[in-house]
Parts: C-alpha cells; structure tokens; sequence
DNA sequence: TTGCAGACCAAAATACGATAATAGTCGAAA
DNA sequence: TTTCGACTATTATCGTATTTTGGTCTGCAA
C-alpha cells in the first residue's frame, strides 16, 4: 500500500535476485527461482517489477550505489583537491576490484547481447560529471589556477576516460596492478598535473 | 624455392585474406574464398600457412606493422620528449581510428573467442617499451629529470594503459573525441607531467 | 624436386522438427 | 492491494540429418 510497505518487498526481492545473479548471471537466473528464494510466486514479482531485465537494472543500480556511496563518503572526508582526487582513485580502484565476479558476469551478458552497453557510458557520464565537480571546488578555493574553466568539462572527461581504462585494465588482470603502484602514481601525477 | 618468391605468393595470400577478413571477418571467410580470391587452389595455401589461424595472424600483424612504421616514422622526426609524445599520442589515436573497421571485427571475433585475447596485452607491452625507451631518452637528455628512473616502467605502463583507455573510447564512439581535444589536452598535460 | 590443383576426409557448423523451459499474463482469492 | 496458481506465448534445448569447411593426400606438370 504505502511506498514504505511496497519498497521493503522490493528490497526483499533485490536481495535474493542479487545473490543469484551474481553466481549464475542474467540467463541463467530464471523468474521462478528468484521467486522461490524469496518465498513468493512468480507473478507476485511482477506485481512489482515489469519485467525480468528491470529486476536486474535495480540490482546493478543498488550496486553502483553502493560503491558510488562509499566513494562519495570518503571523497567528502578530505579537504584539498588533491586528497579528494587520490581517495577518489583509490576507492574507486579498490572497489571496482571488490566487484570482480560482477563485473565479469555483467561482461559476458554484455557479450551476449542481454543488456544494453550504455550503461557504460552512464557510468563514464556520472563520474565524469562527480570529477568536474571536485575540479570546479578546487578552482573556486584557488587550489587549481593553471587552467581555463571552459576546459575543465574536457579535463575531466579525459581523465575519467584515462582513469578507467586503468581500472579495466586491472580488473582485467584480476586486480595484478597494485595498489601501491597507483599510489605512487597518483602521488607523482596529482600534484604536477592540478596546480 | 627461394624465400623471396616464397614472400612473393604470401603476399598475394595475404593482400587477398585482408580485404576478405576485413569485410567479413576471421568465421565467415573461408579458405576456398580466400583461395580463389587470389586465384589459387586451397591446398595451395596449407603450402605456405599451416592453419587458417596463421594466415589470420599475419593479416592482423601486417596491419599492425602498418601502424607502427607510421608511429615511429613521425615520432623520429621529433626531436625532444614533449614533441615526440604528443606526435606519438596524436599519430596512434588518428591510425586506430583508421582502423575502425578491423577493430569491431576483431573485438566481435574476441568475444566470440574465435581469437586468443592476448593480442591486445602484446600491444600494450610494445607500447610501454616504446615509451619507455622515449622516456628514457628524455632522461638521458636532461629533458625528464622530475622522477626516478626506476619508476620509469611503472609510468610508462600507467600512460599507455590510460591512453589506450582513450583511444578505445574515441574507437567506440566512433571517433566522436575530437583530435582538437586530444591536442588540447597533450598540450596541456605533457609540459606538466613530463619536466 | 618444387608448386600447385582436384579429390578426399573428418570435424564442425547448420537446419529443423519436436520437446522442454521460461518470461510474462490473468482471474480469483485472501 | 497483494498474493498466488493456472495458463499462454515465446524462447531455449535437444537429437538428428545435412551441409560446410578446415585441413590432408595423391598425383601431375614445370
């Protein structure tokens, strides 16, 4: 009845979908077992989602959520541009690693053509976006002057872009790249690209 | 008999498989098509290639080789760091988009696990040494004094790995990233990062 | 010999009909 | 309003017959 009443069944099937997704992937998690694993029918689900595909957006949105959370949290911790930037590459790196098993099921069913690839480029828009925002503070507070503001939409997107080709790239070996390299990195880079 | 005719007819193979690979990719091209397409028997080919994966390879090595004589041909023209890296970054991201064609090829047949992955990891290990040894000129020169030498490795993996996240990107958008952006931002980056 | 072609083979891909599994609907009950 | 069991239409799966295709072999011609 109440949208409180009505989200809390939606958690309880979230929860239960996620679980199966994340071992056995999209195709092969069916209706019914996502319904069993919650203790309701099949077409109680749909009383609440219209469709299969829209289960699966909200479970990789709790997803994102959460690892976009724990960025934000921790981002918001520091206070110069620079610290922002290095938690930001840190966490971020971190958790992606974290997501590895969905990250390589989300891969296959991109492959596979069961979902749609924007939701990469929704990843690269919101974070290219959250990037902008931390560079525009800095210019405001005088951390970062060496740059004209029309080129900070540019700066941004280009260092997301370049940022999560590392991130794949690691993730792609298995989280081989380690996260002493990327501090080091970011300790050289940071302080010589904003000033 | 001799080597030089041997090359002569692997040539001919090759120029053949190409135009049929790049149309049609690595499955839906057979050798009977690539045989009469330079006007020769099949078993003719099992003559000079033994698999269908050879002549394939060579194809892809032929393209790539293509690409990194251009590469290298522009960037020796350069004469200090900051001039070669932005030649090298602005040369390699304008050659792969020319290659638009093979690489949507070549990633569908990925995915479709007809072809080994590692290809792209010999790429980037070919192109960390190339800009290491860059890097390590610059040094020698006094050009790049700003870092440890034996961080050298681990930053040229960094830019590669990054840049390459780019290019992919401009690749699948389909060239969208400007190549005034590109130099946009090495104009501002590389006097930075590289002193 | 060396280079090549046609016939040949075995394995893989394809086509297809039949069957099973599954996403999604509906009316009724609680 | 929420839940459920029964129902449907679509999609996947399986088994089998057929075709395609990568790769080999024998022999001919230069």
């Amino acid at each position: 009845m109440e949208a409180s009443k009505d989200s809390v069944v939606k958690n309880e099937i979230i929860d239960s979908a996620q679980k199966l997704f994340k071992q056995f992937g999209l195709k092969k998690t069916t209706m019914d077992e996502i319904a069993s694993a919650c203790g309701k029918a099949k077409s109680t689900l749909y009383h609440y989602y219209k469709s299969k595909e829209e289960v699966f957006d909200d479970v990789l949105s709790k997803e994102m959520l959460g690892l976009r959370i724990l960025v934000d949290k921790n981002v918001k911790q520091k206070k110069t541009l620079h610290d922002k930037l290095k938690m930001y590459f840190e966490i971020f790196h971190k958790e992606a690693l974290n997501k590895l098993n969905l990250y390589r099921i989300l891969k296959q069913e991109i492959q596979a053509e069961f979902i749609n690839t924007n939701r990469f480029s929704d990843v690269i828009m919101f974070e290219t976006n959250y990037v902008q925002n931390m560079l525009l503070e800095g210019v405001k507070k005088g951390e970062f002057t060496n740059v004209k503001e029309e080129d900070i939409g540019l700066y941004s997107e280009v260092i997301v872009v370049a940022f999560l080709g590392l991130v794949r790239y690691s993730v792609e070996r298995d989280g081989e790249f380690e996260i002493e390299n990327l501090r080091k990195i970011t300790d050289i880079l940071i302080p010589r690209v904003f000033t």
